[in-house]
DNA sequence: TATGAATGAGCATTCATTCAT
DNA sequence: AATGAATGAATGCTCATTCAT
């Protein structure tokens, strides 16, 4: 795998934005090179094949790209003393995520919600990793019992809730509930 | 608009629970006529046209076909004297009709995230019930002060969670784990 | 794998004579299902895909559709006394059905030239019928010393030398010429 | 038409001894730039179509490139006394070259099959000198009474033949019966 | 009602070629 | 002279839908 130009990066950078914007605004299922061209600006669909493999590659780069701004932004916002605190920042830095980069939450649960990624278990990193803080917190004391894997799905899905219904919700009011009711739900 | 014979109605019963198979089964994208055909044991993928008007049609028709299953499924199992016992039963039957009836829920989620149901607000009545009857347990002081909507939103996806992971998940645990920590994140 | 219907059957075979007729007369690699609908006069290429899985299936019965034809049309023209006569009535077969079926032969062979033809080892049995009658000849004194398998190569090539240029010889001279120059090339 | 700079010339030659490669290792259809250009470590097909006008021009040079290479090592070994040492000289000679040179033959040939070289004639050398060869040598009464042009066809299809089948073929066998099988076809 | 053949728009992808650098 | 990015036409193929029977 040869080094990309800076050009070379600049268009799939390009590309890959085009693609986030559509899945995030038409279904996944309308999601067409044609489309993709369009919101970049492309005078032709192979241009993005000449850029990209192949649709699925685009696709896992989509996903890739989200993910990884996605984790920096959150990880950025964690390291508290405590793991109830933990919790607390994690939800936190995910409503403030979703605030700013919401087409890339709403395109990223698409992908995931409907293609067969190949990340290689990059995609579950997500659950792992929360399932493993509710665990510790438990050890800590700080959390009851609970089935940690469980209760990992549903906080993420409850993020994932608020992620699809952001266009008619108010963000400030689903951080507070969210907030609240996780602690409520996983404290000791 | 006629009234539909007998034969029709069974021929479109019939082409409905292969759709929904279909979508179980496959990717929601990869759903076409042609497997749905192949999946009812139709001779021509014509026959669906020919009873549906289009695919958004019978689309339409598999998402209130099992969302009027659910809701009476659901509806037979409430009606509990208190709104915290209601919450309960509410969650319970949910769990209950995943187990019996997993694809049709599979589906039924994947047109909703998919798919722009043309259902003129039908879609939306899983809500606003829910959102009900958070209203009324906080009137009737078993519920603490949160937002009804919000909670409604929170509750929801975390059914949601549970079914898009049913496949890997002991649905016993989870009907034990949602019924505590909705009950902790809701109660006054 | 169901029976064809006779329009099914029809059309196909309506396919087949097009594709035929294009690549013997276009090259193997401009032979396109636009070049072939048009040559039938279909209204879409989209109908070849309708009755042909792929384009490979369709060089593929192309291919085994002449062969069928060209072994019948040889096989009925055989069964001569001795090994001498069965190979210049061999040779006469070939030069007749060139002179009836020139586009078959001629798509034949670009077909055996160009495309990797999955038919199952068939191909090869031309090669291989003229090579056991070579060795049955030898074997009855009929023929020289010869290895039948090289020999087999060189008689099938001049046959195909003639296809390939019977646009511009005489097929009466060639006809003769073939089985003079084998004939004393083989005998004993 | 300017003359090409040394480095022009470089080029070109790199480039047609890629194509080459790629036409024989390939079918002629899937010979792209891409392929050439990946086979001659090229960085960009545009090289391609900045030395050679467009696609057919490399063809034919290519073509006329092995011709002219395959004409001088043909005669360079022939120049013998009588026409049946000179066509036994020519037989040798080209299973000589095969025996070097077998992929440049085997891209030679697939040229001549699949495109219509556009060469003026010059294809056709190969078939006119040897028919030349076959004439004189029946007025010298060393050939029997044929037509030259129809067994010019016969050897060198003969030639090919071998050429395509060279992979699995013993090369001496094949010299040894050819040489044989030519000799009795055509000696008086 | 039901069939299956037909339609034509749409898809991702490959290709030779052009062009600015 | 060389690069690699860009172009747009063409490819095989799938799709929902129509239509004659």
């Amino acid at each position: 795998m040869r080094a990309k130009s800076v050009t070379e990066q600049a268009r799939r950078a390009q590309i890959v934005a085009a693609a986030i914007a559509t899945i995030a605004e038409l279904d996944y299922a309308e999601t067409s090179f044609k489309a993709i061209a369009a919101r970049a600006g492309l005078s032709s669909t192979g241009l993005i094949s000449y850029h990209f493999k192949n649709k699925q590659e685009l696709v896992d780069v989509v996903f890739a790209d989200v993910l990884e701004r996605f984790q920096d932004f959150v990880n950025a916002r964690m390291g508290q003393a405590g793991a109830r605190e933990e919790l607390r920042a994690f939800l936190v830095a995910n409503i403030a995520f979703l605030r700013e980069h919401r087409a890339d939450m709403v395109a990223f649960l698409r992908i995931r919600a409907n293609a067969a990624v190949t990340d290689g278990g990059i995609a579950a990193s997500d659950h792992t990793a929360l399932a493993t803080l509710l665990r510790q917190g438990q050890e800590a004391g700080e959390f009851r019992a609970f089935d940690p894997d469980v209760m990992a799905v549903f906080v993420l899905a409850m993020r994932n809730g608020v992620v699809l219904r952001s266009g008619s919700l108010d963000l400030d009011v689903c951080e507070q509930e969210l907030v609240a009711a996780v602690d409520l739900a996983t404290r000791s």
